[in-house]
DNA sequence: CCAGTTGGATGACC
DNA sequence: GGTCATCCAACTGG
């Protein structure tokens, strides 16, 4: 309508034919458009690199005390952890128990 | 080599400008171009994808068993096998031990 | 300086 | 919304 100027953020991204083919058949096989993953994949991997550096921090740091104090926790915590981190960068390990 | 020149990969993401701009901050504060950082960050997300289906198999199955038998696997031993899995799909969880 | 490649935006078409 | 094509600016190797 009113032929309104949509200039949308486009950004050409210059990727190998390899990659290009196999997001195509990783979004016929999710039921998903291509352009769809790229969006996804884009604003995954800025969420991602953003909580990146927080979590080689608090891993690295967290991981030391597990060996150290000889600790251990269930591997359903580790991912719960990890699923917090992507909206909860401030979320810490939970309690280490033998 | 074959002087053909067939429209190397040009792949248009229409994303928001947010994105667009936290793309760029992100090339600043890895003092990468931020087109290198798209490209990667499509690449990275095909691999990811494409393990990611092999990752919920394989632990969805484990985690059951590690919470039906009670076991604990060091921290440690998590990354190990998560970075492992990412070239070898077929790697298993390590021994499970007390 | 020219050619090739990367890096980035825009217009057009489906 | 999704996809392709063309042009442009900059850096790089010869």
């Amino acid at each position: 309508m009113t032929v309104e100027k949509s200039t949308v953020g486009r950004v050409t991204v210059k990727l190998d034919p390899s990659d290009h083919k196999r997001l195509r058949a990783l979004a016929t096989t999710r039921k998903r458009t291509p352009h769809y993953l790229m969006k996804e994949a884009i604003h995954a991997y800025i969420e991602q690199a953003e909580v990146e550096q927080a979590v080689l921090e608090i891993v690295d740091d967290s991981a030391a005390h597990f060996e150290a104090t000889g600790l251990h926790i269930t591997f359903n915590e580790v991912k719960d952890w990890a699923k917090r981190l992507k909206t909860d960068r401030n979320a810490k390990l939970p309690e280490c128990h033998i």
